[in-house]
DNA sequence: ATTTTATTGGACACATCTGTCCAATATATT
DNA sequence: AATATATTGGACAGATGTGTCCAATAAAAT
């Protein structure tokens, strides 16, 4: 046997998830991700086969994050509010934490390439569908619960979760942390009752 | 005297401000937009300094838009409720009527730049803090006249109309015109008092 | 017709990025 | 020590993009 491999292929990855993230997808090139990574180019396209390739393969990593997420919300006892809030505040204080506001992947992607590439697509339509899912469970069970208004349309409703916590992410990157927590505060205070407004 | 410019400057702006939209900063190039401008490089080239300067005035320009909008929905006596899903419904009527879905140049360069170019935020930031006063203003005259829930703080709700305008664009990007148009309704929904839901 | 200006295509230098290749070096196994 | 594999830097061709320049052409004015 030779030498073996020094550095973490995962951890390539990953570090192609952060740049990704931080200049979109026409604005990172291969000396980036290798940059951020501590690789040389070479060893870059010794192990992968384009920065395509990568960018795929990122999103798809990116997105299966999302699966315990998920489940996490979908086991939890806590009420439905606290839990909608959970997520968007969690999320929002997580991106805010970065010096850089970098936003998550797959709502950037989507609001760079829209429809255009299929295998992008391919990837982040199932991501969405399971999200737009969990959020309309939590919604109805919230409705059943008496803490969210049962005026609101369930399906609706939890699509305008997932906007609301895209649109959330831009006004991450350009207003202070403290706005953004408010506006996911009162977001979710719109969707309750007065008795669910208590519970978070 | 001589030739007359056959094109109009700001035609070629116009354009610059669709490709642009359509693109991204990062994605758009002098080709693209002399294409669809319908003029030669040189005569681009002739008239203004650089693609960067075109950029910084096309968003300029789109920005300038807004005026007259926000004037529109201070002036009129509309409920606030039906002024607010006017502006959200026609902005994503008129992004799902385009086949490309482009989305808005302003909440684009926020999404895509942050708060990275110092002459962006130049622009976008007055801009901003005029349709966040707009949208306060008429959720506070909204909660005067009891169409909308008063338990909602003003500054944030102003701010969260933004935030999910940007959020919807993004979902109109990639969901049906239908399904945002819903999302839309019950945001505006969720801002109302029983009261308030009636007038729009 | 002549002059003045606008526009165009093409060529150019310069830069950047991609993906490949090779020679040199480092690290593991036998 | 010998061997096998991993990694690296550098060089490379090809593509693409920027911004400049010039010669040719088109259209308006006098």
């Amino acid at each position: 046997m030779g030498r073996r491999k020094t550095f973490d292929e995962q951890a390539v990855i990953d570090s192609a998830i952060a740049v990704f993230s931080e200049h979109g997808y026409a604005g990172t090139d291969v000396g980036l991700v290798c940059e951020r990574a501590n690789i040389g180019r070479s060893s870059f396209y010794n192990t992968f086969d384009s920065l395509d390739a990568v960018f795929l393969r990122a999103l798809r990593d990116y997105t299966a994050t999302g699966i315990p997420a998920r489940e996490h919300l979908l086991t939890s006892d806590l009420p439905a509010p606290a839990l909608l809030f959970e997520r968007l505040g969690g999320e929002l204080a997580q991106q805010c934490a970065n010096e850089k506001r970098i936003g998550c992947l797959s709502a950037n992607t989507a609001a760079e390439l829209g429809r255009e590439v299929d295998a992008v697509c391919t990837i982040l339509d199932p991501d969405r569908a399971a999200w737009l899912e969990t959020y309309q469970t939590l919604i109805t069970r919230g409705q059943a619960d008496g803490h969210i208004r049962d005026d609101l349309d369930p399906k609706s409703s939890g699509e305008l979760v997932q906007s609301v916590l895209a649109g959330l992410r831009v006004s991450a990157r350009v207003m202070p942390a403290e706005d953004v927590d408010a506006q996911a505060r009162t977001f979710v205070a719109a969707l309750c009752t007065p008795a669910g407004a208590e519970t978070f």
